[in-house]
RNA sequence: GGCCCUAUCGUCUAACGGUCAGGACAUCAGAUUUUCAAUCUGGUAAUCAGGGUUCGAUUCCCUGUAGGGUCACCA
């Protein structure tokens, strides 16, 4: 567009505050800001605003940085990071802009509220926070718009003094030209123009040791030299004041993309109120992060053709602010599934089971490299039989935590199913021990005790019926206690003909006895 | 309430001002199967309303309506 911007570096960042669980908005934050920094050679930055000294959490930061490492969105700048070991990196940083931890930034901040008084762009306010706020109602109430009047603007040098000496608490706000239109372009959704006069003279910090949000953030991305600001929607109404900081300091304005925001069901912004919105709980779910940063993608942005599933690095080739949505997007659940469960299924096997193994800790534990205990029964058993469980449920599969009811009737003793469950349509319960009876004798029988054997010799008999269910269902749910399950074949010969057995004979005493 | 933003199937979305308004998820029906999945085939389903501009508006403009965001000594 403009030709001068051709030759400036692209620098975006993503600038969490860590005070909670990081949220799914979040991530989409931080994905279109890497994707935008990448897909021009850029700079993707990450600075923790954590000027909050009461809400920040090291843990929620450390928190954040795994999630984000974990996504594989690597920072070229920020705080150090590993997930290899516990190495608390501390104040140590990536980049030549450290550090990248607001609460470390305090003398940058010194340094330009000391300008921004010294010039006048700001003063001490020693209004009490009640005057301020019981004002603002008032001037709601009268359909006025809800600012401070300015009553400290013009108080002499002397009054001030006199104030500070009597300790008069007090706050530093930023002097709003008055009258002027702050325009500025939005790279997504075009000219956006505010009137000075609907912000007033807004707050910029307690006292020189406690900056705020507008002033802290319009510093750093001009000492960062940012050069776009993609961000949620919600800041909107932040950008005309942080414009007005960056000239009063006298630095250039970055670009601005101001996303749309993530819904709930509800249609209002996604928050800690609905439920699931911290990613550690999709994680734990058992979301891919392939398929998370698929689904989370598409809210909002599109290739521009029928094209849905893309890896992170073909993300980063197709691209481009321009195909970003300007309305919400409500956050799906079923749709993400779906991306999850075709992620799921182009996993190997081998990759499938290490991904599943966490999910298992109630029914196993690792006796060895490739070993595994069954809790229940003390039994070893090897990591390729649980490969060969596992992908029998690999195509049903929509998130790795539902893997341990799939198999779970290969983990347990006893299992545990009612009367009913065995019977096939109209089968009454002679019928059904004659059905099982016969798998009995079958299977018995078979001395290679195979999936296609068990498969071939159960057919045979199958056939002569009415019905192939009526020789099969009461014979699924005898080896599994469900009413959905793989193929019985297949789950004879992974349980063993003894366990197979035991089970079959189980089912015919729980329908002569109940 | 002020200011700002937004508006296509239930949901995510496509459509140089000219398309039978397309795709995906979900849903429904069918095929396949011993069940559940997976897979394949097909169906239902949308341009917020009213005015302009135009030969022609989903698309441009205005008004209305609805929804959202924001108005902290949080970020």
């Amino acid at each position: 567009m403009t030709p001068k911007k051709e030759s400036i570096r692209i620098r975006t960042r993503y600038a969490p505050s860590p005070t909670g669980p990081m949220h799914v908005g979040g991530v989409r934050t931080a994905l279109f800001n890497y994707l935008f920094a990448k897909k021009n050679n850029g700079d993707f930055i990450l600075r923790v605003e954590d000027t909050d000294k009461e809400r920040s959490k090291k843990e929620w930061e450390n928190q954040l940085l795994k999630a984000l490492d974990w996504f594989g969105l690597k920072w070229n700048e920020g705080p150090m990071f590993s997930d290899q070991k516990e190495i608390d990196f501390g104040s140590h940083y990536l980049g030549e802009y450290s550090p990248y931890r607001q609460s470390e930034r305090g003398e940058v901040y010194k340094k330009y509220l000391e300008k921004l008084i010294k010039e006048e762009n700001a003063y001490y306010c020693f209004c009490s926070k009640e005057d301020v706020e019981s004002q603002k109602q008032y001037l709601m109430s009268i359909g006025e718009p809800p600012i401070y009047l300015g009553k400290c603007r013009n108080l002499s040098k002397e009054q001030v003094e006199e104030f500070k000496k009597q300790k008069k608490e007090c706050v530093i706000r930023f002097r709003t030209p008055e009258n002027i239109k702050i325009k500025f372009n939005d790279l997504i959704r075009g000219g956006i123009e505010i009137d000075s006069g609907t912000m007033g003279d807004f707050v910029i910090a307690k006292d020189m040791d406690n900056p705020l949000y507008n002033f802290t953030c319009a510093v750093d991305d001009a000492e960062m030299k940012i050069s776009h600001v993609i961000r949620g929607e919600d800041h909107i109404s932040n950008t005309p004041k942080q414009i007005l900081l960056l000239r009063a300091m006298g630095f250039e304005e970055p670009q601005y993309a101001h996303l749309p925001l993530i819904l709930n069901e509800q249609r209002k912004k996604l928050s800690k109120r609905d439920g699931k919105t911290s990613v550690d709980e999709y994680i734990n779910e058992g979301y891919l992060k392939e398929a998370l940063i698929n689904f989370i993608v598409l809210l909002g942005w599109n290739p521009g053709d029928n094209r849905e599933i893309f890896s992170l690095n073909q993300l980063i080739e197709e691209f481009s602010l321009e195909k970003i949505q300007k309305a919400g997007a409500v956050f799906n659940v079923e749709k993400l599934d779906w991306i999850n469960g075709l992620y799921l299924r182009k996993k190997t096997i081998k990759e499938l089971t290490m991904l599943c193994i966490p999910y298992l800790n109630n029914f196993i534990e690792k006796t060895s490299m490739e070993t595994f205990k069954i809790k229940e029964t003390g039994e070893e058993i090897s990591i390729e039989w649980l490969e060969k469980i596992i992908s029998l449920y690999q195509e049903r599969l929509k998130k790795l935590s539902e893997i341990s009811e799939f198999i779970d009737l290969f983990l347990i003793k006893e299992l545990n199913y009612s009367k009913e469950l065995l019977k096939w349509k109209e089968m009454n319960d002679s019928q059904i021990i004659q059905s099982l009876e016969i798998s009995l004798m079958v299977l018995s029988q078979i001395e290679n005790f195979t999936s296609e054997n068990i498969q071939k010799e159960l057919f045979k008999e199958a056939e002569k019926m009415a019905n192939k269910g009526n020789l099969l269902w009461p014979l699924r749910v005898a080896l599994t206690g469900k009413n959905s399950s793989a193929p019985p074949f297949q789950i004879a010969e992974l349980l063993g003909k003894e366990k197979t057995i035991q089970r079959i004979k189980k089912a015919i005493t729980i329908i002569e006895h109940e």
